[in-house]
DNA sequence: GATGAATGAGGCTTCATTCAT
DNA sequence: CATGAATGAAGCCTCATTCAT
């Protein structure tokens, strides 16, 4: 696609070889996240890689491994990168959740990537094998992570004792639904929505809660 | 077949009649909340509704249509619902919150239209026309509702000075999420998740917030 | 295609419905006798019966399950028709043998049926249940039937002790060439070969033998 | 790969060239055999000829070449071979005959090459430019062989006068028939069927006849 | 010569839609 | 109104053939 891609037509061939199987995951995620599965055609996909529809035979068995494969490409480093920052960190909880949301923003949900928990959801009922695999490599994980920080957070006294797995589901879901928003209704919004305003608001939210301090706690 | 199947053809046939659309849509979404929409054939939806297949081209006219009838149909009157509960309420906001979430969940969430927004979201790209009319009539009326909670909640002094918009949003995303969730992981977990403890979990979060106020305020 | 089957339009339908596996059965096994199972195209099956390529799928799940039809249908028939004839036959061992001959080739060997060692000789490969369905309850069936006509013919002195397994097979093996040549030979002969007078021949051949009685016995 | 592999990449090279012709051609006639004309892959082909799939074009213009080199290669030797057995023989007819047959199935029947009649026969439709060659100079001239030794021993006084034509078609058969049931049915067999038992059987069957001598004639 | 990546025509199969009954 | 047999467009996939390396 770039023109330096035929820069040297000798070394084309090789080249592709090594490159065809990211090349066709990317045009297979762009399609597959614009228009789902089924909708999505092989030849499209081909065609968008600049290759004909054989040729995505020669790197996938099928569209079903093809699908599994953009799936399941996709999203595990983006994890693992987020447990590694978790590990190594030293500053403050504040910081800490600031930065693990930010990570998982820049590495996934900025990218095509963030794509994919659409396509999860989506066909959940037709590959139930690969939303199990999800779930557990990915969402388990990720919630792992997520209550490892806050009960660092309780252990350091910056958090007040809390129910850490409700918790590190309530930090997660916004992060989940600003990428499903992405790719859903985003473009119906007159302003693109913030994507940091979003997140920094969330953050103030709940690490403040909505309670008013000065109030008399009517609220329960 | 037996005679005694047909006993009054004409009266079953007449009730039956009105209510076939229904049974159809019931069937539809069933089944598109299950499979998707291209996955879903109209010869099972037919058959799970007791009709045959072309019986279905009598109510709507194509498989699209069908499934607009089913988007269409299942949301706007719990948004109403609530729109209602709202403006009749008169107790302090944080019971407000509680039971408009506990409305939209019980006439909704626990019911199969929970799957109508995995839907809108699966087929955003194939059906702009209906993500569109969901996103203006289901979810800036939604968060309209929602903002106004808030703001009647700052205005009376219960809440701090927030920014109602996002805040609107977060209290929306843990409803939405959990919709999706029952129709894509939920099968996956041992414990069913309880709802209850979730959304009283998250609304104890969201109004206290995960700071100890025994804490000095280390986290921005 | 009789003119008949036009002669009621209001009739067409429902008298179709029924004729059609028969008719695309028929379809099917000239053009898999003509070609082969693999260079056959359902499409081609179809428009010989008059349908179009989908109404082939209404009666058969794949064109495996055609072929199989096809291969299974076809033969059984006349193999119960010879182990009837067999059973209630009075004559002389001669008589019954060349009744038996004559009535495999008039209601297999003169018809289309004929094809059928030629399909399951070439498919064996690739069709291994069905070769081994066609050898137990055709051939092995077939044999049978003919070594109990010898069995019979030893047991009234009518024919000397021998073989009666080897002797069988020698006995069915023209009649199997003889539909072999039909569907790939035949076209090639100036004269048609008449069929009467090979069989007549072999008969005589076999029983009489082809050593001249005057001859001093040279042959082991 | 190793060094050791390739230590003498020129003599090598040199030597499998010449023979890469016959290697394909054993290895599709394996192939065509077992899985017919169309159902073989070439790439299956040269692979078990330990070539890519590229060199096959280097020395067949196309898969239909290939089939009909495989074929036309096959056949011929075995007919001349028998051909100058017949000229050169003195012995008895009944010895001949035996020669004759044993020649045959050792120089064909026993060898791959019993799998071209298969072959012929099934793709005679799809083939019939071989199919002819294959009936003028192997069917005819086969029967030509069998033919002038039966007048042989007509003259000679051996055999009583007979149908010479039908009788070579007689004598033919069960070779053939051997041929393809190897290739077709042998699998299915609990015992392999002894060939030496089964052709010396039916040689005794057709010199002796199946009437039994001291019986008073009462068949035909 | 040899390779194997790439092509694209072609066939099987599905399923939304139609329409005679 | 209801049926379900029939249609045929469309998509997945295979594999013979080509050709740059």
């Amino acid at each position: 696609m770039t023109p330096s891609t035929r820069a040297k037509p000798r070394a084309r061939r090789a080249r592709r070889k090594e490159s065809r199987p990211s090349e066709l995951l990317q045009a297979a995620l762009e399609l597959f996240v614009e228009r789902g599965f089924a909708a999505t055609r092989l030849e499209d996909v081909a065609s968008r890689a600049g290759v004909s529809k054989g040729t995505l035979y020669l790197y996938f068995r099928s569209k079903d491994e093809l699908f599994k494969s953009v799936v399941r490409g996709g999203i595990l480093p983006a994890i693992a990168k987020a447990e590694t920052l978790v590990g190594q960190f030293a500053g403050t909880t504040s910081e800490l959740l600031r930065a693990v949301v930010t990570s998982i923003w820049s590495s996934v949900g900025g990218t095509l990537l963030s794509g994919i928990p659409k396509l999860i959801i989506s066909e959940s009922g037709n590959f139930p094998d690969l939303a199990q695999f999800y779930y557990r490599e990915v969402i388990q994980r990720g919630l792992a992570v997520m209550a490892g920080i806050l009960t660092r957070g309780v252990q350091r006294g910056e958090l007040r004792t809390l129910d850490v797995e409700s918790a590190a589901r309530a930090m997660m879901g916004p992060i989940l639904l600003m990428m499903l928003w992405r790719h859903s209704f985003q473009r119906f919004e007159s302003e693109p929505l913030a994507v940091e305003r979003y997140f920094d608001s969330y953050l103030t939210l709940v690490l403040d809660g909505l309670r008013d301090p000065n109030s008399d706690g009517v609220a329960r």
